[in-house]
DNA sequence: CCATAAACGGGGTATCACCCCGTTTATCTC
DNA sequence: GAGATAAACGGGGTGATACCCCGTTTATGG
């Protein structure tokens, strides 16, 4: 027997219908998007949506987490030469792709602390290290070519990320500007 | 007859006192705190609430412009002698006071197109003109300095200090650290 | 001091998050 | 393939909320 519980057919089905619905609301309402409406809209009763998700903040990770991870894919396709450049490039879209999905960051950011539920925090340091994993790899190689501001981590630029990005909602071209602008100061002048 | 409508002597007490209650309570709980709560604490009826502030957004409104009066006669008291050095402490000041005063920033940012409501954008517009007023005259004398990237606006400081003061609720430390890090980005190096 | 309009707040409606618990349904065993 | 078993479902209840109607109280100016 696999460690990991495995959801039965509907029960799989049914989350996938809840997290397709939720990311669509978010995109047009933002993170306090009715949970109501999401449950509606997949199909399926409000109580389905709270099994599946025991909180708000549990939904929008799940969310999250699928986006991320088509990000990770992305990037990952796209080896690039120059260490500052690739960095640079990942960091703006991963920005435009957080404006793009309104509020998804920062609603995860911000309700870390108030959430009192225990074992959803290690969910969500999990979808945070992807990110960051990922990040880290830009990160090092840029610090390694040296050109990297000494003290910049990948923790940084995730919430430096998330700030603009959230800032931006829905408005990916003043994101990616923004973002353009605070990175320019991560390298050493020539 | 004054244009301005004046409010009646009660009037304008209870409005003050539900905006010391807001300020509170936004301080602690953040910018979705319970518009009846509020009014509980003021001792007021929460219809009183909802005339003197017909949505949460102009509530939000009114807490972060009377924050925002303090930080301009603040910033107008420190007059610098080196305009980048100037620049920067108050858009780092500024930004950790957005920290500070949980979510205010991305609340004002982000509703913006909720509201439907004529006549309630033109005070949003006035509070950020104020702001960006006093940080454009800091940026117009940086720029003259010499010691701006060009294409560098306000406005753009202005978003990028909401994000990171948003992002980085309850944390203005990190607010500081990041908001230098974006900021050694905007002056052309040596 | 009185007339008038401004300001108030109790209580209504609609919506929401969240949960209980009886019902349906997938899956496993024989 | 049929029945046992537990997983998954959803109608509907609870309590809290945003927002508003409208009868009552109170400030103010003549």
């Amino acid at each position: 027997m696999p460690a990991v519980k495995t959801l039965r057919a509907d029960g799989r089905r049914n989350r996938a219908r809840l997290l397709a619905a939720a990311a669509e609301l978010i995109r047009q309402e933002g993170a306090q998007a009715s949970l109501e409406e999401i449950a509606r809209r997949a199909g399926l009763g409000s109580a389905t949506l709270h099994r599946h998700f025991p909180s708000r903040h549990a939904l929008l990770e799940a969310v999250y987490r699928e986006g991320v991870e088509q990000l990770c894919e992305h990037a990952a396709a796209q080896p690039g030469e120059d260490p500052a450049a690739e960095l640079d490039t990942w960091v703006e879209d991963t920005t435009a792709y957080i404006a793009d999905n309104r509020g998804l960051g920062i609603a995860l950011l911000g309700s870390a602390d108030t959430v009192e539920d225990d074992g959803l925090t290690a969910d969500e340091i999990c979808v945070t290290d992807r990110l960051i994993d990922e990040l880290q790899i830009l990160v090092d190689r840029a610090a390694h070519a040296g050109v990297l501001r000494a003290g910049v981590t990948g923790g940084d630029l995730m919430t430096l990320m998330n700030a603009i990005g959230t800032a931006t909602e829905k408005d990916s071209a003043t994101a990616r500007r923004l973002v353009r602008l605070a990175l320019t100061g991560i390298h050493p002048c020539p």
